[in-house]
DNA sequence: ATTGACCTTACCACAATGGGAGGGTGGTAT
DNA sequence: ATACCACCCTCCCATTGTGGTAAGGTCAAT
């Protein structure tokens, strides 16, 4: 059994020696073994739970999706569907949050478009940031 | 000149209360007049400014963005090209962000595609997420 | 014995938003 | 008058994921 320093884990990893510290105080992974002088030491079990969160959040899990995949990845018995729901509901969320971004930039495509960008002061995207009428609109009359 | 509470602009406008305080206390917005008792009250133009905040918001521009943007609406001598750059630049950002979370969503759908998602426990989802060799990578010997 | 590279904990910060505590104000209903 | 309710105020804390910085301990080599 290897163990490294925190610095190796994270040359090893890719995740910075801050968050591995930051990952242990949240309980996402277990807490390493400690030398006398109190140094973090890290043992291919805990490299390898490292990499797998390496790579969930690349895939943009969040801790707390990352905490039931990592828990199902040591479960023998679990089932496949846990998984692809969690992913596929993670895939909803991508889905959601992309075609969000993608619709305002559409939107500020469009006005960019129309804007001609030179020293004149008028502008379309100004003029869509604009409100354009504070009418007294009682909601509550 | 109409003046409403923190309330009412925030039915009139859509931002919470709470964000409308905020945005003062950053100084995004003014602050704006209080009567005796220390309410705020907000005057047309102060609701012009939240509306052009909201819709800002609604792009996805940051408060740093919204801060430029808001100068230069004020500012009659402006350029539309410097606002068509602010534009651009954030176009730019959305889009990357909205390429990134559809890079995730594409690797996870292939990954969930075949994944059978019944009761037995093997899961390429896992497989992927699970770090492939943990050799001694010595990047400093 | 000093230097330099590592390690430790413990704070603070970010963006944008929400929650809640604890207290003041004002109008209305009894 | 008094109780009640809706609104307002200021503070502080939480979120998510990451980074910074400070102040100190440890260790190997010079």
């Amino acid at each position: 059994m290897t163990l490294v320093t925190i610095a190796q884990a994270s040359a090893i990893t890719g995740i910075s020696a801050k968050m591995i510290r930051h990952y242990e105080s949240i309980g996402l992974i277990a807490a390493p073994l400690r030398t006398e002088n109190r140094y973090r030491h890290y043992s291919d079990s805990d490299l390898h739970d490292l990499g797998f969160i390496r790579r969930s959040r690349d895939l943009g899990f969040s801790f707390e999706d990352i905490r039931q995949l990592l828990s199902l990845w040591r479960d023998r018995g679990r089932s496949s569907a846990e998984v692809k729901a969690i992913a596929l509901r993670h895939i909803a969320e991508l889905d959601q949050k992309a075609a969000a971004l993608a619709a305002m930039s559409r939107t500020l495509k469009r006005l960019a478009a129309s804007c001609h960008g030179d020293d004149r002061p008028d502008c379309p995207i100004l003029e869509a940031l604009d409100p354009p009428f504070i009418t007294e609109t009682h909601t509550n009359p």
